[in-house]
DNA sequence: AAAACGGGGGA
DNA sequence: TCCCCAGTTTT
């Protein structure tokens, strides 16, 4: 229906210049971005592209003053307890993340802090996105970006409805401007985070339209189509709370779900299980004895979805203070169900 | 090259 | 409920 372009590659240095300039007007102020262009502070650039993966801008802001205040510098970060970088990152969620971070630092304090895209991609928690950003925004070097910014501009520019993901880095290879390779990384997130967004593009105020095959068609959000998602499978789990809302029974998390967070003790039912075997088992772990159900919440993740049976129970364990542990936003509604019994017929007393 | 993995918030 | 966010790691 919509004709074929007459596409045969773009003007790139007209594209280049017209990002560029539209950057330097309208470009956001981010506190990551102190320093000069293409010299920025590697590591405020680090925590920053780290906290922003697969995290809205809006919401990192707000964890990114907590953690820099928290962690100043590469050796403040290297030198605090995992569990009090945890701590900062509560409520953030891919604590993998953090975890990551403060490895990396360990690294770094050591093995000094990376100047090159081949240095940044050795650490770990970093990836070809990261050591993109950093090693252009802080030492300049010609590597550009590719994120869901990048993918959903060049997939609208180029008119690729199916972008694969070395066709995206090839478009971006060729697009960067060599001469401000830090900027221009910065131009086109800032162009896809406010212009060039998912599902209301505001073409009139689009520097790239006058190129734009998507633009042209009069429909860019067909571009790129939706990916395919995976079904979202149930996971069932049993947790116990010993004590009470400010003092509990708390234990680390293992594994990938929330792993490193702290958590009411607990065990993931096997397929058919039935909840109460798992906490006969939960018990016996534990040494503890089983009261009460105090409900059920669930946590929805990308792919899973928790759906945690909490029970009351009674044992000798030492309780910790809630309010020092890094919990996930799974335990703080777990905990927020005893609130919830308050005022009814039976106290919390009587359940355990 | 594609799939698996992993938290959360907004509409 | 669905969408997707300045991705990384594994297959």
């Amino acid at each position: 229906m919509t004709p074929a372009p007459p596409q045969q590659g773009k003007p790139i240095p007209a594209v280049q210049e017209a990002l560029l300039s539209w950057f330097d007007h309208s470009g956001r102020a981010l506190p990551w971005r102190l320093g000069e262009e293409g010299a920025r502070d590697p590591y405020r650039v680090w925590v920053a592209e780290i906290l922003l993966q697969q995290t809205q801008v809006a919401r990192g802001l707000v964890y990114y003053e907590r953690f820099l205040t928290a962690f100043p510098s590469v050796q403040a970060l290297a030198e605090a307890p995992i569990d009090a970088v945890l701590k900062a990152w509560e409520g953030c969620g891919y604590y993998a993340r953090a975890r990551n971070l403060h490895k990396a630092a360990g690294v770094m304090v050591t093995g000094g802090v990376p100047s090159t895209y081949a240095g940044w991609l050795a650490l770990p928690g970093v990836g070809p996105y990261t050591a993109a950003a950093v090693s252009s925004l802080a030492f300049n070097e010609g590597r550009a970006v590719n994120d869901g910014n990048v993918r959903r501009v060049l997939a609208r520019l180029y008119g690729e409805r199916l972008p694969t993901e070395p066709w995206v880095q090839a478009r971006a290879d060729a697009l960067l401007a060599q001469s401000r390779p830090g900027a221009f990384n910065e131009a086109v997130m800032d162009l896809g985070a406010t212009i060039c967004t998912p599902k209301a593009p505001r073409c009139e105020a689009c520097p790239l339209a006058a190129w734009c095959e998507a633009s042209a068609s009069g429909e860019p959000t067909a571009f790129p189509a939706p990916k395919v998602r995976a079904a979202v499978r149930d996971v069932g789990a049993v947790a116990v709370l010993i004590g009470n809302g400010e003092n509990a029974v708390l234990e680390r998390r293992q594994g990938a779900l929330l792993g490193g967070l702290m958590g009411l003790p607990s065990e993931l039912r096997e397929p058919d299980e039935a909840a109460a075997e798992a906490l006969a088992r939960l018990c016996t772990r534990l040494d503890a004895t089983p009261g009460a159900m105090l409900g059920t919440v669930t946590h929805a993740m990308t792919h899973r979805r928790i759906v945690l049976d909490v029970y009351a129970a009674n044992s000798a364990q030492a309780r910790t203070p809630v309010q020092d542990a890094a919990l996930s936003r799974l335990d703080h509604k777990a905990l927020g169900l005893l609130e919830a019994r308050r005022g009814s017929l039976f106290g919390v007393q009587d359940l355990v």
